[in-house]
Parts: C-alpha cells; sequence; structure tokens
DNA sequence: TAATGTTTTGTTATATTATAACAATGTGTA
DNA sequence: TACACATTGTTATAATATAACAAAACATTA
C-alpha cells in the first residue's frame, strides 16, 4: 500500500476546523473541538496535525505551540514559512513576499551547510493594538 | 528594590551548564544536572532561564524546546536571532551574519505592522552529516 | 477473490514541557 | 528599622506530546 495522497477522515476533520479559525489552535483546543466529530484522544489529533504541517496543509507556529491553516493556496509543503505575531492580541499572520522568501531561500552562511528549510517568525504589535 | 542586573545564584548555575554545553540544552537536561548545586524543581530552572533569555545570555531554540548559550558575546536581548539546525545530529549554530541581520531589522511587510524582534530558523544537514 | 503486506486507526498509558499559587526570604531605600 | 517589592523555595498541577501495540482498512498481486 502506498502512502496515502488524499485526506482521511481523521484529517479533514481537523483540517476544517482549523481552517475555520482565523488564529491559530493549539492542540487540545483542537481536541476539545472535534469530540463531537468522533476524535477522541490527543494521539488522533497530533497524528493529523503532522501530516497535514507534512503536505503544508498547515503551519506549526513554534514559538505558540499552535497551528494556523496555510494562506498559501499554491503551498504544498512547509519548508519556507515566514509568519508576523501580534504580542498583544496574539494575531498570526502568513507573510507572503516573495523578495523575503528568495532572500531566505538563497541565504548562504559561511557554515557550508545548505538549508532546505527555514521557519521565521515576527514579533510586534500589530495596527490595531497599536491604535488602542 | 530594583530589578536585578547581576546574575542570581541560580541564574550563574544555569548559565555556566548552558555554557559548558556545546549544544542546545533542555529544561528538564538542566535539572537533572544541577541538582547537586541545590537546584530542585523545575520552576527554579525555567525561571533562571526566563530571565537569561530576556537579558541575551541564552537563546530558545523554538522548534526544538531547548536553550543555548548565546554566541555573540556583544548581544545583550534576544530580540534578533537566527540559527542554523542539522537535522541529523541536531547540532545547532547560531548565525552571525549582519547581512542578514540588517535585512531582517529592515524589513517591512504590507501590514502596517512594525516589528520589534524576530527569530529564525534554518534547517538541513551539515558538513559533517553530509559527507557520512 | 483470497492472501499478503503495509498504512492507518483506536486506545491506554505515560513522558515531556511548563506554569499556578503562595508562603518565606532577601535586599535596597526611606 | 521598617517598608516595599523582588526573588526564592516548594508543592501541586496544567499543558504539550509520544510510546506501544492490537485492530481495522486498504492496495497489490498471486
Amino acid at each position: 500500500m502506498q502512502k496515502q495522497t488524499f485526506l482521511t477522515k481523521n484529517q479533514q476533520i481537523v483540517l476544517n476546523l482549523v481552517e475555520k479559525s482565523s488564529q491559530p489552535l493549539k492542540a487540545y483546543s483542537i481536541l476539545f473541538n472535534v469530540q463531537k466529530k468522533g476524535i477522541k484522544a490527543p494521539l488522533q489529533v497530533y497524528r493529523a496535525l503532522d501530516r497535514l504541517v507534512e503536505i503544508g496543509k498547515i503551519h506549526k507556529i513554534e514559538s505558540r505551540n499552535a497551528f494556523i491553516a496555510c494562506q498559501d493556496s499554491s503551498c504544498q509543503i512547509s519548508k519556507a514559512t515566514a509568519f508576523s505575531i501580534c504580542e498583544s492580541c496574539e494575531k498570526v499572520t502568513e507573510i507572503n513576499n516573495s523578495k523575503l522568501s528568495k532572500y531566505l531561500k538563497n541565504f548562504k552562511d559561511n557554515s557550508g551547510m545548505k538549508y532546505s528549510k527555514y521557519n521565521l517568525e515576527f514579533f510586534g504589535v500589530c495596527k490595531k493594538c497599536k491604535n488602542k
């Protein structure tokens, strides 16, 4: 049997929830919200999340241990991600800036290491919060 | 009493350990290794780590939940950090590249958000591991 | 279509990471 | 010395994540 290329039921349930949310969701908050759909255990959520991250449907916000739907429909894989995070309201937005991604994809330091992936998180206070 | 400007005993103990390590250390591994020095509880470690991160003596590798000593002696605060992480041996190196930091410090997207901080993690396979 | 091998699932338990709450202690300043 | 408040120690617990393994689902091919 080949590795699945479609989404399984649990993956679809989790993805639907994460896509509906405008904010990153935590794993146990996802669990709580999908229990009525038959997902009972943390591992079922984590497994779905793992795969969804792997195929680029969602991203993990590492500094928040939370998951957000990919906002770029053409994204197939989570290997070049950048986010802006408001430290006041915790709003997270995926940054889709071709100059930035080009710059980072081509970045080379003197370590001789080839980078196949990066994750960038910017922090600040968003416009809305600043005007409060 | 003003906020402390020096390092307290626990902070110094934790910092010494982290600085001795060539690799990022996890909080509970730190705890285990400083118990002989009188630090008994996780919270004592986490409090020391929090402060050390705050003043820039150490950085947290978010994707690994681990802590590494700052490799830039002039660094006073952890507001602009970049790391390279080998996904094979887990070696982590702080990237100190003025062009990169200048580029990221000045980065502006169209959200109107002012970024006061960023954290960037590059992933790949290091030279050593690639030659194996 | 039955046998096979592999992926995926469900389930229980447990490991790992991190914080809450609060009393006690230490320390600078008035 | 008295105070205000920062820091500490301590216990308990919350939050995040994975191990292990049996059962079920499914594709392949014999």
